[in-house]
RNA sequence: UCCCCGAUAGCUCAAUUGGUAGAGCGAGCGGCUGUUAACCGCUAGGUUACUGGUUCGAGUCCAGUUCGGGGAGCCA
């Protein structure tokens, strides 16, 4: 009886004679020869099949395996620098569990919406895989980096009683005859907690009923909210640069294999240390109207430019010679991937085009006091090459509860993270009103009833310290950590405007 | 709510601009002793999203509908 190992012990057990289990990846015949590519959830694995007298009939069988057929194989590990991995399988015996036809996945290439309605199937491909063990370590790092620093996990209710504000975006639901809402954020809770336990985090699903559909946007996401106590802005600050750069670190350190396949170059996150950029609202509105930001749209709108110009010649001579008479089949057939390709990207080239010159307008006649947009944060991002802290948002265009700056009472005591290359927004944090009385005045400021928040209001009149905390979208992150385009691959089923399946 | 793009074989895409719907992958069969999304040959596979219109003739033009992609607003 062979000893039954994984994938990713092989590099243990060169010489001998080892089962895997799992499912068939990909084959290739070569006559006498049978290249069977074997997925088992650790990794992948190359297995060689040699023909011989006594294995025909086991050689026919495998050899008419379908993609995805579940099985086990047994054979010696020998290190051999043509496979894949750098190890493979000698095989003396292929036990087949499953033999599967017509697996939807195939190895060439597929559309995002036959993608999305297999997402069952699509999690078992290389890339999704490489995400979702991302995510894990991801995960794993949140919780460890607040369980080791004291912070108390408590986990907060997603029935919410009360719409409070921005009341189109929640999801109602029905609840014993009475509307209550899917929750948005567990913060408010997280603060009476705070107030038991000193440090607190909340992490969960969130739910927004936005009318997006964008790649940024996801009906149904995760926050991690942490929240300390005698805590001001700076130490929000302090507590958040850790945090994140904790987070890259770790998964730079053990999921680098993941990011290659990703083709993630990790010199971008390397550089992800302490200090972080920090600007304020006001010198962020003093950057898009002035030259920097000008002549950043202005570099990005000619290289789109001249992109475009070069994707429409490179596409025409990839056309032409694939048309020209005695080009073979492989060779046309590469040209016409590589065409598709070209397309795509032309594609968002031209949109580039289309939409940089309304941004800089956006941002040429940014006016103080409103909020910033999505292309706004887009270009401060791509001025930086680490994360940008936005900090002291005016306060009208920011929730209730964060607190006013005592120097300069129209702003809050708030910031955002931006991460950098363009991806945005990760973090959302504040300074919480501390003070009863101006809590009060901001709520009825924002035309707020405390009749629903009179429990939340208690926190202010037994025992009010300073305190604050921020909520990080953790697909937002993994977006930016992978080097992903789309929210959609970062989490295993997402949720978003009129996809609900699988 | 608004703007742009798209829907052709199971999948990814062609169709010389209104004139006999094709290719690759996948499936089936055969060949090949080191393949890297292998390769080569053969076979099967179609109500061109739906409804209507223009025309001798519509995958192609027009109108509407449905679904999908991207973006704006708004948000995280």
């Amino acid at each position: 009886m062979a000893t039954e190992t994984t994938i990713c012990e092989l590099s243990n057990h060169v010489g001998q004679t080892v089962t895997l289990r799992g499912w068939l990846y990909n084959s290739r015949s070569s006559g006498k020869l049978l290249f069977l590519i074997v997925r088992d959830g650790t990794g992948l694995c190359q297995c060689v099949l040699e023909k011989t007298d006594a294995n025909a009939e086991m050689f026919q069988q495998a050899r008419r395996l379908g993609q995805e057929s579940s099985l086990a194989v047994t054979g010696c590990v020998r290190v051999d620098e043509r496979a894949p991995g750098g190890h493979e399988l000698a095989l003396s015996d292929v036990q087949v569990i499953q033999a599967v036809e017509g697996y939807p996945i195939t190895k060439k290439a597929h559309g995002v919406d036959f993608l999305m309605k297999h997402r069952h199937l699509w999690l078992r491909s290389r890339r999704q895989w490489a995400i979702m063990r991302i995510r894990s370590t991801l995960v794993d790092a949140i919780r460890r980096f607040f369980n080791d620093r004291g912070f108390v996990l408590i986990d907060t209710p997603i029935f919410a009683p009360s719409a409070g504000e921005g009341a189109q975006t929640l999801f109602e639901v029905d609840y014993y005859g009475e509307p209550v809402y899917l929750a948005q954020t567990g913060q408010l809770y997280v603060e009476a907690a705070l107030m038991a336990h000193r440090k607190v985090y909340c992490f969960g699903p969130t739910f927004r009923a936005e009318k997006s559909k964008t790649r940024r946007h996801l009906t149904e996401f995760w926050m991690v909210e942490p929240e300390i106590a005698f805590a001001e802005l700076d130490d929000v600050i302090a507590l958040a640069e850790d945090f994140v750069c904790a987070l890259v670190e770790r998964v730079l350190a053990e999921r680098r294999p993941e990011l290659e396949l990703l083709g993630r170059d990790p010199a971008a996150l390397e550089r992800i240390t302490k200090p972080f950029y920090r600007l304020t609202y006001g010198e962020v509105v003093e950057l898009l109207r002035g030259e920097r930001v000008r002549a950043r749209f202005e570099a990005d709108l000619a290289a789109a430019r001249t992109r475009v110009a070069e994707l429409q010649r490179t596409i025409k001579e990839k056309e032409a010679e694939r048309a020209a008479p005695g080009v073979k089949k492989w060779k046309a057939e590469k040209l016409a991937r590589e065409i598709l390709a070209a397309r795509e990207e032309l594609a968002e080239q031209e949109e580039a085009v289309r939409n940089i010159p309304h941004h800089m307008e956006l941002a040429a006649n940014f006016e103080w006091g409103s909020d910033l947009g999505g292309s706004d944060e887009t270009v401060i991002a791509r001025l930086h090459d680490r994360p940008v802290f936005v900090t002291h948002y005016p306060a009208a265009c920011k929730a209730f509860y964060m607190k006013r700056n005592a120097d300069d009472p129209r702003v809050a005591n708030c910031f955002d993270l931006l991460a950098p290359e363009g991806y945005g927004e990760i973090i959302g944090a504040s300074q919480r009103e501390d003070d009863l009385a101006a809590l009060l005045e901001r709520m009825e400021e924002e035309g707020l009833d405390p009749t629903p928040y009179q429990w939340y209001l208690d926190l202010r009149r037994y025992g009010t310290v300073p305190h604050g905390g921020f909520g990080l979208g953790v697909e937002r992150t993994i977006a930016w950590i992978c080097g992903l385009k789309h929210l959609r691959e970062t989490i295993p089923f997402p949720r978003m405007m009129g996809r609900l399946y699988p």
